[in-house]
DNA sequence: AAATGTACTTGCAAAATGCAAGTGAAATTT
DNA sequence: AAATTTCACTTGCATTTTGCAAGTACATTT
């Protein structure tokens, strides 16, 4: 599978790496709901197959957009996280949050986040952009490990 | 070609519609290039598939973003345009545009528009949307038929 | 009336996706 | 320490989607 440019045009160029049903799920995986495995991956509502789940993270990583580390507590797994390419890609999925919470028939618990983001969205960017963050530190074990479905946001 | 939600996520909701590499290429197509015929996105410079591109218009305006009207000045032609809920999705391409021009090798053109974008993301929003809006109406004629690559922002 | 423009449709090959069943190393259980 | 389970994939194959080239039908132009 290989990714050809098609035109200098940025959104165009966006979706030559993005534009598919699966790799943005991946990224708002790790962005939203605190996974890190290719387990965590493989158990998401949408049940994507383990031959396009392996494909897609080689591609993110690829892309620069995840990187592939050791886990820190099992040698039988791998820890993704995003890198700040990744991170970067927040108010794009944010935006998508937003619209599909307008449009779509979406879960009472997407909706409370959809409404968070609404009510200010550089606040929450802020604080998850500097989680996602701490996953790059030694602090990673203590803060960010349990998932958090619907974040926490902190007022300080 | 058949639509399955595959969970009540926003985000896979989102992507269970517009998550190809074609379907957003359209869309910015009319919301920021001025186009508004199946030869006009025909052209366009990642050369889509004529079979794809009369997929997507259908399963666009099945999904209420595109509307599919006769066109005002020729028999021969159709004139799609963004419903309400197509002009909402423009936060969303603004971000992709934003993300693309920081990491993609883009135009130069690409990334003035980026940069107005970024200088006053607001103000474009509404002035293009008002635009949008304006295909909808008796004006359009008048305003909005002339393409804008990069469109000019009033100060008004 | 013939040529051209416009919006598609059709047929087929190539590529991507989806599904089920493996594989091998690490962790856990017995 | 042997057996079982967990984990991260890989493989094979059927189905679906995409891409390409050519064709069709109606509208407009010459």
């Amino acid at each position: 599978m290989k990714i050809r440019k098609r035109s200098d045009c940025p959104v165009s160029s966006t979706l030559d790496i993005l534009g598919d049903k699966w790799s943005l799920l991946i990224i708002r995986d790790i962005m939203f709901q605190g996974k890190n495995t290719y387990g965590d991956f493989a158990q998401s509502a949408e049940k994507i197959a383990t031959n396009i789940l392996a494909d897609r993270l080689m591609l993110l990583d690829e892309a620069g957009i995840v990187e592939k580390k050791d886990h820190p507590e099992s040698k039988a797994k791998f820890y993704y996280r995003l890198t700040e390419k990744g991170i970067d890609l927040m108010p794009l999925l944010m935006e998508v949050i937003l619209w599909g919470d307008k449009y779509m028939d979406i879960s009472a618990e997407a909706r409370i986040f959809a409404r968070q983001i609404r009510k200010d969205k550089g606040r929450l960017l802020k604080a998850l952009s500097v989680d996602l963050r701490k996953q790059r530190t030694k602090e990673r074990a203590r803060t960010s490990l349990p998932a958090t479905k619907a974040p926490r946001t902190r007022t300080t």
